[in-house]
DNA sequence: GCAAATTGCGCG
DNA sequence: AAAGCGCGCAATTTGC
């Protein structure tokens, strides 16, 4: 059938029969095409009907059609009819030709747990999103009729949906009335088919324009790092990761009866409130609290009186503030870890499978959601309930002070360096300078002292604030004088180099009006977020960049070793959380170490790695690095490293 | 009545 | 002159 829709011409087979899907395949096969155009249509599994998401699940669902555009035609084989044969010849043909589709990693889930095919496949969603961050200014739809209609503006999907990007290069509108289509029917209308089609061709088209903007902007190297970590964020949430239903289960009960518990000493202090209300607690306080107190009461920035911790904190100390807090930490747990978290199990898993993006954050990191993986409290219970199958252990592995090696290594200060190649911790280096004693004499509790002055100075927090900092997120307390005399060490007498480089990147973004990662990734920033921005990308974006490549490395080594009974569960920004089977411990933890080094060496060749991770091991996520119960895995051998690669792009 | 904005808080 | 950054989720309030 030929197809016309807006500015698209092509032609489209449904093949529906072994004749034509033989016929097509063998086209598909002997086609020189050097990229194809992929998409895939799911329907739920009848049980999962009322799952409003099952759809997206491979366990949930089937795959219905595969559609494959080879710059002509779109091949569209129906996979509720596909014979034997042709599924081997299609499974072969899916796992030999490069393709791109938009949001490859739906794709690459489904086939990888439904066809046990290996995609090897670019992304149009990746490549928009990429080139988005570089543009001057964003892309806005601007006439009336495309503002309320929601659906092609950036706002829908995070701004980069096939639609929305069509509208932004094409200027034209697809109609969604075929987005959500039933493709379970056993008939497909003819414009069910066509739109099923178009997909194909809008990813094929809008690739190839992206692509070269990409490579334009020379991000082609980080989009290449991107696109490898496809494999590695639907491996993890395939895999999920193990979950105590039962002692969760309690625990809720537990949070509950802690909440009310606090709730009834609240109503002391606050009769009739919703503690969940600033706005009834303001009212409260007006009325109820010394004139004095009120009077002073800090405000958020619109100007409504602020109850976060940080300011409850810094209020004197009294039974009403105290009751307050407690009520808030344990509805917290209730109403995000709680019940929340238990819907989250999966049906038939009983897995935690939560959702990884690459594209979303400004610097490069990873976001997670459904649940977020990478927010599970430290304290308390949590981290127990995450655990390994029977039989298997959880190895972690943490980087070491990533963010102070990466700011050591963009920044070229010696000082930094110095410290790095002696091995020395620079969390107790810089309380040594500023509290003026030996380091060995600098005590653990110190060292939090330090921690607070790194990660505020690097961004370029100022002494007043990194006072209230220290004291509220380390519970260091510093004179005025004191923060005085840690923001002139740090970046005066330890750091000058830093302190350039801090304002050499400032100059440079402010006069490009963007900022990169180490790898490139690009980021406009307003004249007005220079200051901290223009610091910030790229040493929390090449963190993050380090830890992609560490990650890819394990893949990688690990299908080369053919070890598929290691698997990568988890991934909190600088921890790498693997489950294997009890005895192969030792093996991966070396393999996670030695990859995490090579990590740091792909995105900075010659930097120092002594001491950049420590990998340890248990049955839960706790048990793996709690210091008391942790077991160390041995340090890696050599012969477990493979060489690192990218593969090219194939564009 | 629903969507967006605001506030607060969990993590790195 | 001064300036930490990056997320997602839940509850409430505000806006249309």
């Amino acid at each position: 059938m030929q197809a016309s829709i807006g500015p698209f011409t092509f032609s489209y087979k449904y093949c529906k029969d072994h004749l034509t899907q033989s016929l097509a395949l063998e086209k598909l096969t002997s086609s020189s095409t050097s990229i194809l155009g992929l998409d895939i249509e799911t329907s739920k599994l009848p049980e999962f009907k009322e799952n409003p998401k099952a759809g997206l699940d491979p366990r949930l669902s089937k795959i219905r059609l595969v559609q494959i555009y080879d710059g002509t035609t779109v091949y569209i084989f129906d996979m509720f009819r596909i014979s034997a044969p042709n599924l081997v010849i299609l499974s072969t043909l899916l796992a030999n030709r490069p393709f791109i589709a938009h949001n490859a990693c739906f794709e690459i889930k489904h086939l990888k747990l439904l066809l046990k095919v290996q995609l090897n496949i670019e992304c149009s969603l990746l490549l928009g999103m990429l080139v988005d961050r570089a543009e001057k200014s964003p892309f806005e739809p601007e006439s009336d009729e495309a503002e309320e209609d929601l659906h092609y503006s950036y706002k829908v999907s995070r701004g980069y949906s096939l639609q929305a990007l069509t509208y932004k290069y094409f200027n034209f509108k697809i109609d969604k009335a075929m987005q959500v289509s039933d493709w379970s029917e056993e008939n497909l209308s003819e414009q069910q088919l066509a739109y099923a089609a178009l997909d194909a061709v809008l990813t094929f088209e809008l690739g190839k324009r992206m692509y070269k903007q990409v490579s334009q902007y020379r991000m082609a190297r980080v989009y290449k790092l991107l696109r490898s970590m496809q494999h590695v964020i639907t491996d993890m949430e395939l895999n999920g990761f193990g979950f105590d239903k039962d002692t969760h289960a309690e625990l809720c009960i537990e949070w509950l009866g802690k909440m009310q518990g606090a709730h009834a000493t609240c109503e002391k202090h606050f009769p009739g409130v919703n503690l969940n209300s600033t706005k009834q607690l303001s009212v409260h306080v007006e009325k109820a609290f010394p004139a004095k107190l009120v009077k002073a009461w800090p405000c958020t920035e619109t100007g409504c009186r602020s109850f976060s911790k940080n300011t409850l904190l810094g209020l004197p100390k009294s039974e009403a503030i105290d009751s307050l807090l407690d009520y808030r930490h344990w509805a917290k747990l209730v109403s995000t870890y709680g019940e929340a978290l238990a819907a989250k199990i999966h049906p038939i898993t009983g897995r935690i499978h939560g959702d990884f993006f690459l594209g979303e954050t400004r610097t490069g990191r990873l976001s997670a959601r459904n649940p977020n993986l990478q927010n599970m409290p430290r304290g308390g219970e949590m981290r127990k309930l995450f655990t390994a199958s029977e039989e298997y252990s959880l190895v972690v592995a943490d980087f070491s002070q990533i963010e102070m090696r990466v700011a050591a290594e963009v920044s070229r200060d010696p000082t930094m360096l110095k410290a790095f190649k002696d091995g020395l911790d620079l969390h107790k280096y810089i309380v040594m300078a500023v509290a003026k004693k030996p380091y060995k004499s600098v005590t653990d509790d110190e060292r939090q002292l330090g921690k607070a002055v790194n990660f505020g100075l690097l961004f370029g927090m100022g002494a007043k604030k990194l006072q209230l900092y220290a004291k509220l997120n380390y519970g260091v307390t510093m004179s005025p004088e004191q923060a005085e005399e840690a923001w002139s060490v740090f970046h005066k007498v330890m750091y000058p180099t830093y302190s350039a480089w801090c304002t050499s990147q400032r100059e440079n973004a402010t006069k490009l009006g963007y900022t990169r990662t180490p790898m490139g990734k690009m980021r406009r920033v307003l004249e007005d977020e220079v200051y901290t921005k223009a610091v910030n990308t790229p040493v929390q974006g090449g963190a993050a960049e380090v830890a992609y490549c560490s990650l890819v490395n394990l893949r990688n080594s690990l299908l080369h070793l053919e070890m598929t009974n290691i698997v990568i569960v988890n991934m909190v920004h600088d921890e790498i959380i693997l489950e294997c089977p009890q005895g192969l411990e030792d093996v991966a933890g070396g393999l996670l170490i030695s990859s995490m080094t090579k990590g740091m060496l792909d995105v900075f060749p010659g930097a120092e790695v002594t001491g950049l991770a420590e990998a340890s091991y248990g049955t839960t996520w706790f048990n793996a690095k709690d210091k008391k119960s942790r077991k160390l895995c041995q340090s890696p051998s050599s012969a477990v490293l493979t060489p690192v690669r990218l593969e090219e792009s194939l564009f």
